[in-house]
DNA sequence: CGGACCTTTGAAGACATTCAAGGCCTGTGG
DNA sequence: CCACAGGCCTTGAATGTCTTCAAAGGTCCG
């Protein structure tokens, strides 16, 4: 049972990166895992900030997070961001570059965050020889639309304070996913990105947290979380797992 | 290149359904494309308010629009509808199956119409076999996410008023893909479905389109729109078409 | 013709935003 | 080491947008 410590105290070496332990938890031979193996590319971490990849560059690869965290943005014509979509250890991003051959979004490390660059060609093509590869990244992409359309309906249906609630809940999750404690927690995105990416203000998120510590539902300090109703908070949502 | 009055006139028969004219804009050799013209399945065309597919059925296919138009929606634990997207002819929905090998969403036509059935099995054993066929399928799952980014995008960053406007353009500008009327058009979903799809409430919706008729946007006639002043409207719009 | 449903419009109310100010933490430079 | 500047976060008060509630008109279909 790691802490999410475990993982910020090693962030630099990704040499021991291996598929099954952070984004391919199928089922593989391990001849076929170690093809998948071979073709993933590791290089050093990205600091705070920095970009994978940018908007409008070509579509290269995806990518799994080893640790750390990601967030996707566009730009709208005013210059503004808009944050689609928040990214864990274990997840994978860069999907939305499939479309037109070039990345829609930026992806940029909101923490210091090692990644593994998984090149899409060679990925296609053992793809195309490898069933069982095949099938995992036909279902990996398939979450990705399923993920984007859980937001639409948070967002085309939900107050602030459940938009707000359905996050945590969903960080807690994902994080449990990895093993990771899923009521104690350190919020990689500040309050800006949080309302950013939930159509919100800052100041309705930040009153959120507040509300929602006040009525005993969390403790909020500064960016650590620690959830202590749980299921006071799926509670306040109307659509807790269901939608999409 | 056939128009899609000749689809209309023709709705019943899809016997002569080619995936050159409707799903399939792409260049493939004429032996190719009559491979994936041979797993297509022709049904009868679906009436109002009846389902193409459920949410949790077994995702077998994805569907071509020959004619008419699908929403697609899943339900919260209220038993509350949550439109997550309207398709037009030309589009392709059900990608949503991908992830769990069962659907999310559930699909309903708004209207009498016609779908191509392309199972998914066989395609996916023919893009194994045929590079190009391969590459556009990946392509149209790419539209799929960055159509949902985009709403996402909308639903996150823009006000009544502009989301309203937004969809208005993005229809028109579907419809003009098809060769269709980019200025005249019905709209074949209610005041309730576009709230619903908008996260708004219908009255919000109605005062909308009333609000634009008063400004000389719009021309509305129930279900009939015309757009008068196109640029009028995109101005309205701080991230036309940029983001996602 | 009657009823159900959809749409429109008005008025009141609620929720989220905007505007404003102050506190806290961090990093930098003296 | 301390002081200070700049972010980021929080809180309060006022404003505004959208929703809710209410009612009436329109259209479609039996």
């Amino acid at each position: 049972m790691k802490s999410v410590e475990n993982v910020y105290t090693n962030p630099v070496s990704c040499r021991d990166c291996r598929m099954n332990t952070l984004c391919i938890p199928l089922s593989l031979r391990s001849e076929e895992l170690y093809k998948l193996d071979q073709i993933i590319q590791r290089g050093s971490p990205y600091r705070e900030k920095h970009a994978v990849f940018n908007s409008g560059e070509k579509f290269t690869a995806v990518y799994a997070i080893r640790s750390g965290s990601i967030k996707s943005f566009c730009i709208d014509n005013d210059g503004r961001e808009q944050v689609t979509g928040f990214y864990l250890p274990g997840e994978i991003f860069g999907w939305d570059g499939l479309a037109e051959n070039y990345y829609l979004n930026t992806a940029v490390a909101m923490e210091t965050t090692s990644v593994c660059e998984i090149p899409y060609k060679q990925l296609d093509l053992l793809s195309a020889t490898i069933p069982s590869i095949h099938k995992h990244m036909m279902k990996l992409i398939g979450r990705e639309i399923g993920a984007d359309q859980k937001l639409i309906a948070l967002l085309a249906g939900n107050s602030a304070h459940q938009r707000i609630a359905s996050l945590l809940l969903s960080l807690s999750a994902r994080l449990a996913q990895q093993k990771l404690s899923s009521t104690r927690f350190r919020l990689p995105m500040s309050r800006g990105e949080i309302s950013n990416y939930l159509g919100l203000t800052v100041e309705t998120v930040s009153r959120g947290f507040s509300h929602f510590q006040r009525e005993g539902y969390l403790l909020v300090n500064k960016k650590e979380i620690e959830i202590i109703d749980k299921p006071g908070l799926e509670q306040l949502l109307t659509n807790p797992e269901e939608c999409a």
